[in-house]
RNA sequence: GCUCCGGUCGUCUAGCGGUUAGGACAUCGCCCUUUCACGGCGAAGGUCGCGGGUUCGAAUCCCGUCCGGAGUACCA
C-alpha cells in the first residue's frame, strides 16, 4: 500500500516554522516512499477563519519547494480538499448519522453556562476536568426527543467507551495506553453544524486513504479519541506518528511571541529553501550517521521514519546561518546571481525590509536599516543588467564570506559604487602612511591586462616588487592602504583578486581620487 | 488538579547491554594568509536529570523520583 500523508493546516494565520517542519516530514516521507502528499485545508472554525491564510500557505510551501499531489489548488480524486466544502457536500452529516445510529455518538443539549459550572465544580473538587457524560450521555430517548422538539441547540458528542483500555501504537513512542474512563467525550459536531477537528479530520483521513497520521506531539492527548472513532466506525486505524515539536529558546512551544517564526520572514532575510529544509529536518530527525549538510535529494533518499526522535528540539539560528552559508558556497556564481535576482524582486523580501525595525541591534553598532539593505541589493540588480560578468566576478569573490543572500548587498557594494565610502578609522590608520600616495600612483601607472588569473598574478607581483624596492619587509603596509583606498574597508576578498575584478579604469580612478 | 509525552556537552544529535560516550553548530587556539572569511588541525565542554535495582558489565533493561512540556474548548 503506497504511503499517503496529508498536511492539514487550519487557515487562521501565518505559516510558521513548526508547521513547516510538520509539512516537511510528510513531504520527505512521501517522496522517499514514492507515495502521495496531500494538502487539506481544515477551515471548520468560522470564527478564526482568515481568508488570506490559505494563500500564505500556498506561497510559502511553493517558495520552500514542498509539493503536493492532491489539494485544493490541484484537485484530485478525493476533492473537495477544504473541509468547509466537504461539509457543504454533506459528508460529515451522513457519517454522524451512522455514529448516532450505532450509539457511538449522542446529542448533548448543555448550555455554555452549564458547561462552565460543571468545570468549575470539577476544578474545585480536584477532579479531572472534562465532559465525562454530563446530563446527556445516558439521557433517555424521550428526554432527547423533548429537548429537540423544544428546538434547543445541541452538539453531538462521541461516546467514548467506558471501562476499557485504549491503546495506540505510536511509531516514534511505541505503545501508549489510557484508561478510557479518563477520556472525555469530545464534541464531534458543533451547534452550528460544523464538524470539529476530532471528527472531520479522522473522517477525511479515512476516505482520503491516509496511511500515516503524522502530526505534532500536542495531539497525543487526543489520539485515544481518534483511535476510538476509527474503532467505532469499524475502520482500520492509520499509523500514528506523533512528531516532537520545535520549541523556542525558553523551551516553550514556538509561537509568534518568539520573534521570526513566519517562514516567509526567513525567505526575506535571504535564507535558501534548501538550507531551511536541511536545518528544519535536522530538528527531531537524523539520518543515523553523521551527515548534516544535505541537498534536497539527499534529504529525500535518507529520510526514514525510524530516524525520528521523540524529544522536542530548540531552534538554533546560528546553525541555520552556518548551513545557509554552506549551501550558498555549494552554488556557482551564476546560480547565486539568479537566486539573488529572484530573491531581491520577491514581494515578501521588499515588504519585509521596507517595514523592518531592528528590535535587537548589536551593541555598539547602528541598528540594521532595512531600506538601506534594499538599496544595496537593488544596486546588484541594476549592475547585473548592464554588466553581468562584472557582477558575477564580484559575487565569486564574496560567496565564501556571506551567510545569507541579504549579506551580498553589503559584501559586494564597493564593487558597484563610483567611490567607496571610506571607514574613518581605517583611513586614519592606513591612508595617512607617508608612502601611500606614491604607492597608489605606482599601481595606477602599472595596469594589468589579460585574464582574471593573469591580472591577479600581475598585481601580486607588482605589490611585492613595490615592497621590495622600497624596503618593506612585510606586505601589510602595502596591501592595507591599497585595500582601504579601493574598498573603504579593512576586510574583504584577497586584494589581488579584487583588483583584477575592479579592472584598470576603476583602479586608477579610485587610487588617484 | 487530571491524563499523557519527554530528559545524552550551551544547542542539534549518534548510540539500542561491553565505545577513551562519536559528530555538527557556537566558543577558544594553531595552521593557511595581505585582511575578513573559507578550509585544515586541535582544545575546552557530558558524573548520559537523579536514586535504586537486574547484570561480570547499564546512557542503553526494570522500578521509583525530580524537572520540563503538552492536552485538559462547540480551536486546530
Amino acid at each position: 500500500m503506497p504511503v499517503r500523508v496529508r498536511f492539514a493546516p487550519s487557515p487562521t494565520g501565518l505559516l510558521h516554522v513548526g508547521a513547516l517542519r510538520d509539512a516537511l516530514f510528510k513531504f520527505l516521507l512521501a517522496k522517499h516512499e514514492g507515495g502521495e502528499n496531500i494538502l487539506r485545508i481544515e477551515d471548520t472554525d468560522r470564527s478564526r477563519y482568515n481568508p488570506e491564510s490559505e494563500e500564505e500557505f500556498i506561497t510559502t510551501l511553493k517558495w520552500v519547494g514542498i509539493t503536493f499531489d492532491e489539494g485544493p489548488h490541484l484537485g484530485g480524486p478525493h476533492a473537495p480538499y477544504r473541509q468547509s466544502e466537504r461539509k457543504e457536500a454533506g459528508i460529515y452529516a451522513e457519517l454522524i448519522t451512522v455514529l448516532l445510529d450505532k450509539g457511538a455518538a449522542y446529542k448533548a443539549f448543555d448550555t455554555p453556562q452549564e458547561l462552565d459550572e460543571m468545570r468549575e465544580f470539577q476544578q474545585l473538587n480536584k477532579l479531572a476536568v472534562g465532559y465525562y457524560g454530563g446530563n446527556w450521555r445516558d439521557a433517555s430517548a424521550e428526554a432527547v426527543a423533548a429537548a429537540e422538539a423544544e428546538g434547543r441547540p445541541f452538539v453531538i458528542r462521541q461516546r467514548i467507551p467506558r471501562g476499557e483500555k485504549i491503546v495506540i501504537e505510536d511509531l516514534i513512542r511505541g505503545r501508549i495506553e489510557w484508561e478510557s474512563d479518563t477520556i472525555d467525550d469530545p464534541v464531534l459536531i458543533k451547534a452550528d453544524g460544523m464538524p470539529t477537528y476530532h471528527f472531520a479530520s479522522m473522517v477525511d483521513d479515512h476516505f482520503m486513504e491516509i496511511t500515516h497520521i503524522m502530526r505534532g506531539e500536542e495531539w497525543i492527548s487526543s489520539a485515544p479519541k481518534h483511535a476510538a472513532l476509527f474503532d467505532a466506525f469499524g475502520w482500520p486505524r492509520p499509523i500514528f506518528v506523533h512528531c516532537p515539536v520545535i520549541v523556542g529558546k525558553d523551551g516553550k512551544k514556538l509561537s509568534k511571541r518568539h520573534g521570526a517564526t513566519r517562514v516567509l520572514d526567513y525567505a526575506a532575510e535571504g535564507y535558501l529553501p534548501v538550507a531551511l529544509k536541511n536545518f528544519i529536518a535536522l530538528i527531531g530527525w537524523s539520518p543515523g550517521d553523521d551527515t548534516e549538510a544535505m541537498t534536497e535529494e539527499e534529504l529525500i533518499s535518507k529520510f526514514r521514519l525510524s530516524g525520528l526522535q521523540p524529544s522536542p528540539g530548540r531552534f538554533d539560528l546560528d546553525k541555520l546561518r552556518w548551513l545557509n552559508g554552506h549551501h550558498i558556497r555549494q552554488m556557482s556564481p551564476n546560480a547565486v546571481l539568479d537566486e539573488l535576482l529572484a530573491y531581491i524582486s520577491h514581494p515578501f523580501t521588499r515588504t519585509y525590509w521596507e517595514n523592518f525595525v531592528d528590535e535587537e541591534p548589536i551593541p555598539n553598532k547602528p541598528p540594521k536599516d532595512g531600506k538601506a539593505i534594499l538599496a544595496r541589493l537593488d544596486r546588484i540588480v541594476e549592475w547585473a543588467e548592464k554588466d553581468r560578468e562584472y557582477v558575477l566576478a564580484a559575487l565569486a569573490l564574496e560567496i565564501e564570506r556571506v551567510l545569507t543572500l541579504a549579506d551580498f548587498g553589503e559584501a559586494v557594494e564597493f564593487f558597484l559604487v563610483d567611490a567607496p565610502t571610506i571607514d574613518p578609522k581605517a583611513a586614519e590608520k592606513w591612508l595617512t602612511q607617508p608612502h601611500a600616495a606614491d604607492l597608489f600612483a605606482f599601481i595606477a601607472a602599472n595596469p594589468a591586462s589579460g585574464t582574471f588569473e593573469e591580472a591577479t598574478a600581475h598585481y601580486d607581483a607588482l605589490l611585492r616588487k613595490y615592497a621590495e624596492d622600497n624596503g618593506f619587509e612585510k606586505l601589510g603596509p602595502i596591501v592595507h592602504p591599497t585595500r582601504v583606498k579601493l574598498t573603504g574597508k579593512t576586510t574583504g576578498p584577497g586584494l589581488f583578486e579584487l583588483m583584477a575584478v575592479l579592472g584598470p579604469d576603476r583602479l586608477r580612478e579610485r587610487l588617484l581620487a
